[in-house]
DNA sequence: CGCGTTATTGTCGACACGACTCGAACTATC
DNA sequence: GATAGTTCGAGTCGTGTCGACAATAACGCG
């Protein structure tokens, strides 16, 4: 009723605060993200989203940097942005844990691999765990699922897709990245003309790429130019296998 | 470079987590923030947004119910959704905090009246607060103006604006949100069109506000329906005195 | 060289959107 | 009660966008 807490802010309660990140690259036309798997004994063998404590002399994004770099040895991910916070009680039995989350998105799996040890993380499909297959640590299913929503709901407000594909890119690979996280099928015609009518946003290299084994001819190679903030060139209207 | 942590788990860092609230709604045309004025050290006479402790037995989300109605005595918003966490070191000089911020969104000014005491508490135009001339306690200045980027690109993309209108509206009323959040003017006529080509959203009613005293034909009204989630009615194109 | 494959360019119809106009229904004033 | 002023609802029209589809260009391969 008052202005007045009931609750004396001197005897606060004490929470560990985590940074969890989801970690998402393109890996063979689909979307993956990168989870570890636990040696501990809360959800001991299950997989997680990696991520680490936040310390007082940090800030939120300089912890979500810091776990990057020593998960992935990545120092300058194309995108890393804070997406959600989660602080249920009960979500970590050892204590009181509230974790915020943030989105990572990186070019390519080399990137990955060479920072960490590849038996205990993974590349796994979004698919696995959107699909319930794989049932992760912790509350980190549902974390991972509106990480996806908040990636799907980026790709068409803002300039999210060049952070999935390679400094420079066909036009076709960067079409694949609208159909694999959005699950629709777009014509590669009106595609191109949609990307080249924001202007100044990819930017024509004159050079081509080789054509694969299957022949063809050889597409011309773009890239990023300026992101844009809103209402980008790809608009999602039709679904068709919406999950 | 490895997996393992250099950071000790036992010995994880204590922090504060407190929960704030950007109270928005209109009045007089305008959109408003609710804000309560400080009486203890720290920014003292400081204007705030209302916030407090997270308990460990509640989610983030009871935790914010329970200010908001601690607060405002309004136990069920139309809106109540989490946007953002902030945790830079000594943005509270007495210990470590991180809090989550909550955008809620109140149809009209009764509701807060009822509940809170109003010298302590007072309606701002968001204006003064994005222009400036309002300095805030702690961050909050910057938690308010990430909170009103939310809600442009909310308004757009979902059916947030019929919580800003009162259970039965008129097209003038629901137009005059997108005008205040936006800051531009949109036609009469093509707003009334597009909103009721969204088919389902608005209800009609049958009844007609009765007119101002400036006269007029008066006015259908209307009930909030369904929301939707992808692609409203209603688009970000021209931008008039955006600030 | 012909064929399959892929990338790019062209065309066309449907539809959405903005700018504008006109009639309808009410108040206020003379 | 007639008239002006005001606000809302409905119609029109030109432009531009978007999706569907056809046509052409440039490669590898046999």
């Amino acid at each position: 009723m008052s202005t007045k807490t009931p609750y004396d802010p001197s005897q606060f309660p004490a929470f560990a605060v985590t940074v969890d990140i989801v970690i998402l690259t393109m890996s063979a036309g689909a979307l993956h993200v990168l989870l570890v798997r636990r040696g501990e004994d809360p959800f001991e063998d299950f997989w997680a989203i990696p991520g680490g404590f936040k310390r007082p002399n940090e800030t939120l994004d300089e912890a979500a940097h810091r776990e990057l770099r020593e998960e992935t040895g990545v120092a300058a991910p194309p995108v890393l942005a804070q997406f959600g916070a989660y602080g249920d009680p009960g979500r970590d039995p050892r204590m009181n844990v509230v974790t915020v989350a943030y989105l990572a998105v990186l070019r390519n799996v080399g990137d990955i691999e060479a920072g960490t040890d590849a038996a205990d993380a993974a590349l796994t499909p979004v698919s696995d765990v959107l699909g319930g297959k794989l049932r992760l640590a912790f509350d980190h299913s549902g974390i991972v699922r509106d990480a996806i929503e908040r990636v799907r709901v980026e790709l068409e407000a803002t300039g999210i897709a060049t952070a999935f594909v390679g400094q420079t890119f066909t036009m076709a690979e960067l079409r694949t990245v609208y159909e694999a996280i959005w699950g629709v099928q777009l014509d590669a015609a009106n595609f191109r003309r949609s990307i080249l009518a924001e202007e100044g946003w990819v930017v024509p290299t004159g050079r081509r790429a080789r054509p694969g084994t299957t022949g063809g001819r050889p597409a011309e190679l773009y890239r990023a130019g300026r992101a844009w903030s809103h209402g980008g060139p790809i608009h999602r209207t039709h679904r068709t296998d919406e999950r």
